[in-house]
DNA sequence: TAGATATGTAAGTGATTGCTTACATATGAA
DNA sequence: TTCATATGTAAGCAATCACTTACATATCTA
């Protein structure tokens, strides 16, 4: 974090949004190029009030109060409420993130030399990290998409792209191979998604309580999909 | 830049909810009794409103344009706008829906005769839908949850209940004569409700132009979830 | 140095928000 | 009939909304 003014030190600092806000920074700021000190806590608020309350909830001024700033210093950086929503959103979807994930993928598969529960394992793994070290931008994203044609369409250019590559990465030399079944590769994908995501959401949203073992649990899954209900 | 003030009208998403609405409108009329014809009104114009563009962005009075009636009658029949919200998802956990979910499950049970497939299928077309059925205030939960604990002590209240009633008329006796490995419940529980809400997601938000064969896929889903993807 | 530009703010703007009030009419019980 | 209650509405309330304006100061370039 940067250095502080002491003027207007009253609001910013308190529970956050776990240490996942300083990677999120750094992703924004790749996007919007440098950003004084006053922008950057505006984006940091209003990550935290979008991912908090909801887009529609949240007042600009309360964004503002938030970041310690005047309300028109939001609108000097930002069009509109609506722009800084997807300016926020946008950086999940950069160039610099997305063909390093696909990258990663390559890089597991080498290193999980054929052994696909290692690969899978991994991949879920590291896919998990990446949910929790963006949360609330994916949270954001998430749940204003349905309301943003914008949003949706970002997804809908970036997205099948990756898992068109991830399944041509993953699923193609097993099967060629006869180590796994023919099975459509859309399903296999969506199933493992649904999976991964169901994990996700009961462990951040319905029992953040519960202890959970990351590892442990991402080996049953794969083991499930890998083998099934029924003993073998 | 002109002035861009985003007045209300900013996304009023026409279309329809599908025919739902009328096996909603039971189940409201059932938990709210005796209805006049204006708050019939209200509640399914409330119901589209809020499924379609989200509570926080509705405004009372898009509601009452909406229903054919004037604001203040919204006021005479709910005391607050979120009260409107909190009583129109009611009637998702009524003591005549939740039961008769359980009751439908040991039904199932009964008629698949120990098939374990055919009851998977069976159990899986059912929540199917009657997801369908309620989509619009499934989707207003799921979307409104976060943001209002009254919803969230609803789930917790009800939902847990029907889980373990789930787990023990369809796992345990499975898992007891060995038809299937002794899988822990909640794995199974979590990852079928993750493959069916991902496959419901998919059809219905991701990709609802696409035609897709509900008892072809779900047949998939559940040959996945018991012979997993190697082949035997 | 000058002056152009970028950054920041206090104090507004009209529109819209959820909700209330005052009043009318309809309905049902006595 | 009488009166009490239920239902409905138009008008209006203060608060809040997203956003602008007018002006100050900081920073950069020439």
């Amino acid at each position: 974090m940067p250095a502080k003014k002491p003027t207007a030190e009253d609001q910013t600092n308190e529970s956050s949004l776990g240490g996942a806000i300083d990677a999120i920074m750094a992703a924004v700021e790749q996007e919007e190029g440098a950003m004084t000190d006053k922008k950057r806590r505006i984006v940091e608020a209003a990550i935290h009030c979008f991912a908090e309350n909801g887009y529609a909830a949240t007042a600009t001024n309360t964004i503002a109060r938030r970041a310690g700033v005047a309300e028109g210093t939001i609108f000097r950086h930002f069009e509109t409420k609506k722009d800084l929503l997807i300016r926020l959103v946008r950086p999940l979807f950069s160039p610099s993130l997305l063909p390093l994930v696909a990258k990663e993928l390559r890089t597991e598969t080498e290193r999980a030399d054929g052994d696909l529960r290692t690969l899978m394992c991994t991949i879920l793994a590291n896919r998990l990290a990446f949910a929790d070290r963006f949360a609330p931008l994916v949270r954001i994203l998430i749940q204003e998409m349905r309301f943003h044609a914008e949003l949706r369409e970002a997804v809908a250019e970036n997205f099948p792209v990756g898992l068109q590559i991830a399944a041509d990465t993953v699923l193609k030399p097993y099967i060629a191979s006869g180590q796994i079944r023919a099975v459509e590769p859309a399903l296999f994908l969506r199933s493992v998604i649904s999976l991964l995501v169901g994990y996700y959401v009961i462990r951040t949203e319905v029992l953040p309580a519960q202890e959970w073992d990351d590892e442990a649990e991402i080996g049953r899954i794969v083991d499930l999909m890998l083998d099934g209900l029924r003993p073998r």
